[in-house]
DNA sequence: TTTTGCTTTGAGAACCATTTTCAATAAGGA
DNA sequence: TCCTTATTGAAAATGGTTCTCAAAGCAAAA
């Protein structure tokens, strides 16, 4: 099987985006990191957070200007609501939905079920000048 | 002041839309439209959903592959359950889900908010070779 | 009808985030 | 230390989307 090796570029990927509160890019974690004197590759910063997306350390999620964003990420699982002028984010958690998208899901026979739940508005902050 | 003007293209793309249930991408739609022999080019097919977002007469869909998918508005709000091996889709609808998103929006101060909820999975028949 | 002044079109090039390639490198077990 | 194999990363490829700009179309004026 194969199995994963640990190196300083993870740990250096995993360390700078978990100094990060919000939503960061590859290219800005790559950027910084180079800026940083930690020299190593975009694609190694591409495959770090893949990884981690996929072991669940951190959130992957993509701009509708088809740039893909990504964030340490806690146990518990949430989504969030973001501003779409300011980028703003808070995260929130719902209660029974999670069964229930579950049980529609298997209601139509699909297995291993991962959902995507994002809101965007305006936040207090950028809707004063409406 | 920069006005809009009436062409065939902009009807081809809007009539084309409109004959869809769910969410369709640029390229399928000038796919299509090509192959019905409306000769249009795929940048036009662009502008025209460009300009049906902003006139809300569409709405637009970025997935986490990149792709800006698009669809007609006006019909019921719905959402999407699609298998992430054959690409099959099954619409539904959300309850009381549809107030209780705005209501935790609002309470953060929140405006104009609208929301993206798309379940990925395996549909039955692609999950027999599991 | 012809002219004039716009907007729109579309083929191809440009963009740009992301992925792939593949030879060189480095983990980590034996 | 040695060996196997995962990892790295520079460069090239990919692919959706946007930009460029000359040609074409539409509408009102002459």
């Amino acid at each position: 099987m194969t199995q994963k090796r640990a190196t300083w570029q993870k740990s250096a990927v995993r360390e700078q985006l978990s100094q990060k509160a919000g939503f960061v890019s590859a290219q800005v974690l790559h950027a910084e990191l180079v800026a940083s004197g930690q020299k190593l590759g975009l694609t190694t910063v591409y495959r770090a957070l893949t990884d981690m997306v996929e072991s669940s350390e951190a959130d992957a999620l993509t701009g509708s200007d088809g740039e893909t964003r990504y964030r340490i990420c806690g146990t518990a699982h949430h989504h969030h609501l973001i501003c779409t002028t300011c980028g703003k984010t808070v995260e929130f958690e719902l209660g029974g939905f999670e069964a229930a998208t579950r049980d529609l899901a298997q209601s139509h026979g699909f297995k291993k079920v991962s959902h995507s739940i994002e809101l965007f508005g305006t936040c207090a902050d950028c809707g004063v000048a409406s």
